[in-house]
DNA sequence: TGATGTGGTGAATGGTGTTCAGCTAACCAG
DNA sequence: CTGGTTAGCTGAACACCATTCACCACATCA
């Protein structure tokens, strides 16, 4: 019955974070990484609590957005998408404006990222096929200050996963020895 | 508890595909990506079906591997992550060899992708701070075979999400009309 | 036409999320 | 040192939801 406040997600930095993540947080963020349906019980039990406190966690990770959202993990060939590409755009200035907006809007892109190197943006999409990349990349080249784009075709997948929880102690400086 | 088959992800295009997902997975599927916490009846309100009905569909979905699995999607900077980077590898002579796992056994690398282009590899990689991109590099270059790489630090990320149902008409072409 | 299988429904049940009152320890002010 | 306040955990109670089941409708096919 979680609502969805997906606008503070990556935009903020979360304002209301009062509590420095210890690491009983960590190890429920990491297991709850992995798989998100596991009861609270049974999470409770790796970490020593309660099913209660456990939930009363969670509720604060999900409130403070540490835990952005929970959602399922599609698989893309099966959905008829077997063409993955990341792309880099080259646009003439503007940093975070309306172009950008305009290519998030796109349901190919998975992501939008502005970088530094010899590129300006760089886009991760997903499509049916190849025919369907030059119809997207047409799309591109018609926004405004576009100037050029290098694309890079994946050929094959071998790790694909979200933000790591990372439980190990040194990530963390000053957090669970209190 | 789901174990780690990512080997498995979009290598094959998934064995037991026995049926070829209507509409109404479409739509089911959509609502899970965007969130996993929506109760079946919930679900079934939407799409015009019972609970179980969905229940159904959802179970054979997972079994399919068409929800490789439902997690939590965290927020890098809570973490203490707020180093986001995609760096291009150049290496000579391994395909899908050791050297790929050892990088997917990083805890800072979150994709490895085997690309076209004018680069080999490109890797997303999140980690605490500019200092920890140094370290990490050297690892990389420590690699056998690892000719050069090219880093993009992101500045900022405009979007990023999982794989897109797309519930559009055209993308599948010969689905729901059975 | 009758057998078979697929996928749906509504009801029943067991498990889980969620709430609550109370307890404990830490912290702070007097 | 002592009393008040707060944060966070526990076990019990409750409501809701996932899950199962028997039954049914419809399409397919011998």
């Amino acid at each position: 019955m979680t609502k969805r406040n997906e606008e503070t997600d990556n935009l903020q930095p979360n304002r209301p974070r009062a509590k420095p993540l210890d690491a009983l947080d960590r190890k429920i963020l990491s297991a709850l990484a992995e798989d998100s349906t596991r009861s609270y019980a049974d999470l409770g039990r790796e970490v020593g609590l309660s099913a209660p406190a456990v939930h009363e966690r969670v509720k604060r990770l999900r409130a403070t957005g540490v835990i952005k959202r929970t959602s399922a993990d599609l698989h893309g060939p099966s959905l008829g998408k077997d063409f993955l590409a990341f792309v880099h755009v080259e646009a003439a200035g503007w940093g975070k404006t309306e172009g950008v907006m305009e290519m998030a809007r796109l349901p190919e892109v998975e992501e939008v990222h502005a970088v530094t190197g010899d590129t300006g943006l760089i886009l991760k999409v997903r499509m049916d096929c190849p025919e369907a990349m030059e119809g997207f990349l047409w799309r591109i080249y018609d926004m405004p200050g576009v100037r050029s784009t290098r694309t890079y075709v994946v050929l094959s997948t071998h790790l694909e996963r979200g933000v790591q929880a990372g439980i190990t102690p040194e990530l963390s400086q000053g957090d669970n020895l209190k």
